[in-house]
DNA sequence: AATTTATATGTTGAATTGATATATCTCTAA
DNA sequence: TTAGAGATATATCAATTCAACATATAAATT
């Protein structure tokens, strides 16, 4: 799913800023999307130009101008068959796990470190997705849910392997000497 | 975690060319790791004009040349700084997800397949994460046990919780008869 | 005999990121 | 009080990356 399905998606839900949708993603929606601003925005011209969402300004004091979208009858259709369309498989890059792959090469306070980290990001994702959100919706609920079950089961995993891996590294370090 | 440094990571660990980087991607690092020709090939050329990379050509018939990249002591040490860098949260795009999220408007037979769909996909990713893996390191082996933890909760979650957003929607339909 | 799959590298247009620029208001702490 | 940080708000740009295509041949399947 692109960024202007995207779009087209959260103004389904009521009207917005491309501020505000960037915000929108800094919430409980950001466990499995994230847009920034240099793609927000070109969407939301591209939307307007097809006429699938409409523009109407704001003027504000000392602001510049809030340029407010609201999707039209057009638009819904349009979300509609994109929603339709055979969904692509998820697209992860992961850091870290990237650099737990590496890890051998690393010293093991270093891989500690790095893991307590990630288990201090999972709880802070999961305080993030138990607070209440302000779109609720079927949708989103079951979205929540998802990502509670996945980040409950990282956290877990990590806890309770976190030691394994330094310990492993280190009896290969003890058995080496 | 950019291109060049996970290539540099890949070849930590033997000499590849490519295509067989392109093609470890597609065994169990797949989960959370995903690079196309387009990046690769850039990437390995840029490694190789830095000095990180030793590129040797092995003529093949038929084929085209293979190109097979070993990695220089150099590239050992800015794989090492790389790692050492402080690692950016993940970076997650699931369509399938997004579509749940604006599930709303979706006819509950859609949602219900699509789940369905997504169902089999994890258990097609536990089945990978389960099968030997070529490259076994602690750092592999602790990647792939945190794909299971966390794709065995996706699984569970969707299996126990299926009916309900099938069936909530349903409910409300009703109600608003 | 024809088609698909695998091997192998590469290019290109389009999408996207991350950083930066601009401008003002509001809150906080020295 | 006043300097700095952070929020509000839009926008652009270089660099990265993707998806699709192009090229070429062998092997396996249908």
């Amino acid at each position: 799913m692109d960024v202007k399905t995207f779009c087209l998606g959260i103004l389904s839900f009521g009207d917005a800023s491309g501020y505000e949708i960037k915000k929108s993603l800094e919430g409980p929606f950001n466990h499995f999307f994230d847009a920034s601003f240099g793609s927000i925005y070109p969407a939301l011209g591209k939307l307007t130009d097809a006429g699938l969402v409409l523009r109407t300004e704001q003027a504000q004091s000392g602001r510049p101008d809030k340029k407010v979208y609201r999707i039209t009858a057009k638009g819904r259709l349009t979300l509609l068959d994109e929603l339709a369309k055979p969904v692509g498989a998820d697209r992860i890059r992961s850091d870290f796990l990237a650099t737990v792959l590496f890890a051998d090469a690393l010293a093991p306070r270093q891989i500690d470190d790095l893991i307590g980290a990630r288990i201090e990001t999972h709880r802070a994702t999961l305080a993030e997705l138990s607070g209440n959100a302000e779109i609720v919706t079927a949708g989103s609920a079951f979205v929540c849910g998802f990502g509670v079950a996945v980040h409950e089961a990282a956290l877990k995993y990590l806890e309770e392997h976190r030691h394994e891996i330094v310990g492993e590294r280190l009896l290969v370090a003890s058995e080496a000497k």
